[in-house]
DNA sequence: TTTTTTTTTGCAATTTAGTTGCATTATTTT
DNA sequence: AAAATAATGCAACTAAATTGCAAAAAAAAA
């Protein structure tokens, strides 16, 4: 599918990516942007600007999607071998910018993995 | 909480755990189940089986819950550092047995992580 | 065993994330 | 400017999970 037109509403999503690289639940989104777009438009473009390799999305722990900006992903390939750290704190939630490597497992073969990790970011660790 | 009567809706729900180790997905119970008891029941059975240290419980890809067996959980820990193999093939999910340790993330401190790797079982790799 | 107390269950209603169809509006192409 | 195409809003819908409450079942007390 992919951006085809650069409207408002694009502009609008694609600027509460721009200031850091931490995640955003489409909850809070769609709460944060309420005045200015609909849910079912911001689900939209999300899921085209996740197509457009801008974005990559995962689940936090209560199966709630997060999207967060890309660093070196393209149409065609994301670049998911990262982990995403939630803090138990503060709540938020940003990519690990260490990639995972899981270990071969015997008689299987792992084609994706999501890992999610959890404790205390530097801000809220004592 | 914890279990505190053994009714027959219990023995049911954890005879459908007795047979391997393999996961099954609460909508795939209160569908196999949906002739014998509530969905209320099952959503509330396995809520107190995970409380007993019985049974572990993690999200799939979608974001939906599942459960399986614990093997040395107790009422106050469990032991979920390990991993979930979904087979992207035939859809079974089981725990893997190696234990994963998450590296050291610097200036933060790692509780507890989730891991979900999916590709191809021993079952359905040619 | 019968009565009383406490827990469990079923049912219906509710909550919430996410999706869909369709008419309207905006953007791009000609 | 007109025509073609894509994006948006809205309402309705789906599905997982939760809640309140009355009825039923299980355990404890008599």
């Amino acid at each position: 599918m992919g951006i085809i037109r650069k409207t408002k509403s694009v502009k609008i999503l694609l600027n509460e990516f721009s200031a850091d690289s931490t995640a955003i639940s489409v909850t809070t989104l769609i709460e944060r942007l309420s005045s200015e777009m609909n849910k079912t438009t911001v689900y939209r473009i999300l899921d085209k600007l996740e197509d457009d390799g801008f974005l990559h999305s995962f689940l936090g722990k209560n199966g709630h999607k997060w999207y967060a900006k890309c660093n070196n992903c393209s149409k065609s390939k994301h670049y998911d071998t990262h982990a995403h750290f939630q803090c138990l704190n503060c709540g938020k939630v940003d990519c690990l910018t260490t990639n995972f490597t899981i270990p071969e497992i015997p008689n299987r073969r792992v084609d994706v993995f999501q890992l999610l990790v959890q404790g205390s970011c530097e801000d809220c660790l004592v």
